[in-house]
DNA sequence: ATCATAGACGCAATGATTTTGCTTTAAGAT
DNA sequence: ATCTTAAAGCAAAATCATTGCGTCTATGAT
C-alpha cells in the first residue's frame, strides 16, 4: 500500500538528503548506515529494515542520480544531436562520481531492477533523439543498434578501462554507426 | 619480498578455496570475513590484514576465477574462432555466478587494476584469435574493433539488461562486425 | 648448517555495525 | 471518530571489524 507523501516518503526522502550530504561532505566511502541515519534523523533499524543493507540503499540513490534530467537538446541533425548526448553521457559517467554512482547501482539487489533503470534511462534518451530524427524524415537506426555499438562500449570502457576515453573516441563511435558527419 | 611455496601462498590458497567452497554452498551474499577465514583455518586479522575488507578479497577471486583456463578453440576460420569463443564468453559470464563474479571484480579498490585485469584477459584471448586469422591470410579487425562492437555489447547487456541475452544474440554480434559466415 | 631478520600470522581486547523482539506512531479506511 | 496496519522507534544481543603485541616461519647471508 503505497502512501506518497506520509511518512514514508519523508523518511525516505531525508534518508537519501542524508546519503548526498555525507557523501559529497566525507566521501563515499565513510558512509555507514548509523551516519546516514543519524543526519536523517532517524534510527539505523530503519533503514536497515527498509533497504536491508547500506548497498542497497546506495544503489537506490545511485538510480536516482543517474536519472536526467533533461531531455536531450535538439541541434537540427541526427547526427549532431546523437554526438551532443553522447558527449554529455560521456562527461557525466566518466568522472569519479559518475563512476562511483554506476557501480554503486550495479550493486543493488540480484535482480532488483535498479541497474534496468539506468539502461532505461539511457534508452529512453535515445529513442527521443531517434524519433525526432525519423520525424525530420532523416534515416535513423534502431535504439538497440545505438545502444549496442555506441552506449556499451562506452561503458564498457568506463566500467573497465578507464584510460584510454575521451571525446574524440565517443564522437567516432557516434560515426561509425551513423557514417560521417553529413553537410 | 615474494615468497612463493611459503606459508602466505597457503593461507591465500586456503581462503580462496574457502571463498569458492562458502560461496557455493551458502550463496555469495551469506559470506563474512569471519564464515571464510573460519573455513580456511585462518583467523579473521589474517584476512583484514592481507586484503582490507571482504570486497577486496572477493574482488581477487572473481579476478582468478575470470581467468581463462584455455586459449581460444581453433575451428579453421576467423569467424567460427570468434563465434565460439563468444559462445563460451556468453555462457560463462550470463551465469548467476558469472555476473556474481564480474560485479566483484569491479568492486576492488578504486582503480586496482582487478577490472582492468579482466578486460586484459579477454582483449588477450581475442587476440590470439585475430593473429591465427591473419596468420591464415584473412583479413581481421583490430582487437579494439572486436572488444568494442563485440565483448562491449555482451557485457553491457549482462551487467545491464539481463534479459534478452542469448547466442543467436551474440552470434549476431560476430556477424555485424564480419559480415555473414563465410564459406 | 646455522643465524639474523623481515614479513606474516595468531590471539585477544576493543569498538562499531547489524540484527531482532517489542512498543509506539500515524496514514488511510470504515 | 475510531479502527487497522504498515512502518518507525527503542534498546538489548549478536556479530563483525579493527588494532596492538607477541610469536612463528621462511629467506638470504654468514
Amino acid at each position: 500500500m503505497v502512501r506518497p507523501g506520509g511518512r514514508s516518503a519523508q523518511v525516505q526522502a531525508s534518508v537519501h538528503a542524508a546519503v548526498h550530504e555525507l557523501a559529497s561532505e566525507f566521501g563515499r566511502d565513510a558512509l555507514t548506515v548509523p551516519l546516514v541515519a543519524q543526519r536523517a534523523g532517524v534510527t539505523p533499524s530503519t533503514i536497515y529494515r527498509r533497504w536491508g543493507d547500506l548497498q542497497e540503499l546506495l544503489s537506490d540513490v545511485a538510480v536516482e542520480r543517474l536519472r536526467p534530467e533533461t531531455a536531450p537538446g535538439d541541434y537540427g541533425t541526427l547526427h549532431s544531436d546523437l554526438t551532443a548526448w553522447v558527449e554529455q553521457f560521456l562527461d557525466e559517467m566518466s568522472s569519479p562520481a559518475g563512476r562511483a554512482y554506476i557501480r554503486d547501482a550495479l550493486l543493488g539487489n540480484p535482480d532488483g531492477s535498479n541497474a534496468g533503470q539506468c539502461s532505461a534511462y539511457a534508452a529512453e534518451q535515445i529513442n527521443v533523439i531517434l524519433t525526432r530524427a525519423t520525424e525530420r524524415g532523416e534515416k535513423a537506426p534502431g535504439v538497440e543498434t545505438i545502444i549496442d555499438h555506441v552506449v556499451a562500449p562506452l561503458m564498457y570502457r568506463i566500467l573497465f578501462r578507464p584510460a584510454g576515453l575521451d571525446a574524440p573516441y565517443a564522437r567516432r563511435l557516434v560515426g561509425s554507426i551513423l557514417g560521417p558527419a553529413g553537410p
